[in-house]
DNA sequence: ATCATATATGACAGGGTGTCATGTATCATG
DNA sequence: CATGATACATGACACCCTGTCATATATGAT
């Protein structure tokens, strides 16, 4: 987290440097940001980032929540009021993030540079809600999201609901982070996630009569 | 790749210094480790560093490669022979690696921090034998995989079975790198992998009477 | 008016990478 | 053997980066 002096910065300032950063985020894959680009195109001195951030990922997450927000927002209500199945759910988050992504496509570099950076340094996906260094793009709530009925499911115990999940989980995220890097391909990302979902369901799902 | 000099580097030299890495892959995580360290252990001066080895990255891939050389053949081996289904073979390529590791505990942390470093600098599971920088962990052999019988699967394009394979090999790739982070859990990652095969399998399998 | 507290600043220490000009060995061949 | 080409070795160098800290300045409370 930024801290307090930062957010309490005046408006202008806050975003010239939210603006340097977005354009350093956008002209580089993350790994290669530097922070001492960063502070010359805001034009602070050095001592200055280190008053306001703990380091390049404080930043990188704090610009990416910004940016996640709306997403989260609709993801979080997938889950809370969910219109059909769990499967659905987790189609739907996809969608939401498809479609802000192509809306705000201008702005998206920086973006894309962001996440795929950050979900490199956090690793392969972890237990629901407990990624290893706070919550990352689609670490739901795990309290919410497993208090979602499972009548229909063919799952006996809660360690194979959270295999399910963790399954789900990785699908979304893996056609996500695709998505990312190739927003144009999003149909071809989404009808392979239907697929996904398909073969998986009709293993979760008691009754094998349904289609699509 | 190592350059032809290294290769051809009389073995004691060429061990000293693939030790050395060793040394440093196994202090500290992929990220941090740097050349500075590893030259000075392996006391040789930093231009033959670059004239052995493109990068860090060419040095780590090829100790990975000479640590997952068995693991890897026997998956391929796996591959070519089945004994049962394409799920049991995935089950098979999992029990390989997990019997390795238990092995050769001593000498894991290095392989660990590379395979977990690496596997960040990969990003996500991309198409079959298709990742960014060339083969990774179990990118197998396409053709191969290919060729697998899909009598008894519930699959009627190639795209489905592509997603199948996809859906399985992250399955394995997660629960390889949990075992990586942590052997002794093995066990647990096992049974998780087990149980998302199972879910996964009732849904690719045309009969459904079959039990675990 | 005074003092404590918050904020700003940039020089600095420490570390890292990749390159390159300059050596030194090796080896084929006239 | 002499000579020139080719491969290999070396470490100083240029350049980049990060995080800290002593010092300076503003802010605000008493």
């Amino acid at each position: 987290m930024p801290t307090s002096t930062f957010l309490n910065l005046p408006e202008d300032k806050r975003e010239s440097i939210l603006s340097a950063a977005r354009k350093e985020f956008s002209n580089v894959p993350y790994a290669d940001a530097s922070i001492n680009k960063i502070i010359k195109y805001a034009d602070i001195p050095r001592g200055s980032f280190y008053m306001y951030f703990e380091d390049k990922k404080d930043l990188a997450t704090f610009l990416m929540n910004g940016y996640m927000c709306h997403i989260r927002k609709s993801a979080e209500h997938a889950v809370s009021n969910p219109r059909g199945d769990i499967f659905d759910v987790f189609l739907q988050i996809y969608d939401n993030t498809a479609k802000f992504l192509s809306k705000t496509a201008d702005n998206t570099a920086a973006l894309k540079n962001i996440i795929i950076g950050l979900h490199s340094e956090f690793g392969p996906p972890g237990p629901l809600g407990k990624p290893p260094h706070g919550k990352f793009l689609f670490e739901l709530d795990s309290e919410k999201i497993k208090s979602l009925n499972r009548d229909s499911l063919n799952v006996k115990s809660d360690a194979e609901f959270s295999c399910l999940l963790e399954i789900l989980s990785s699908m979304l995220k893996t056609a996500v982070i695709m998505t990312f890097k190739n927003v144009s391909d999003a149909k071809k990302y989404r009808k392979q996630l239907l697929i996904k979902l398909n073969l998986i369901k009709h293993g979760a799902l008691k009754n094998n009569e349904d289609n699509l």
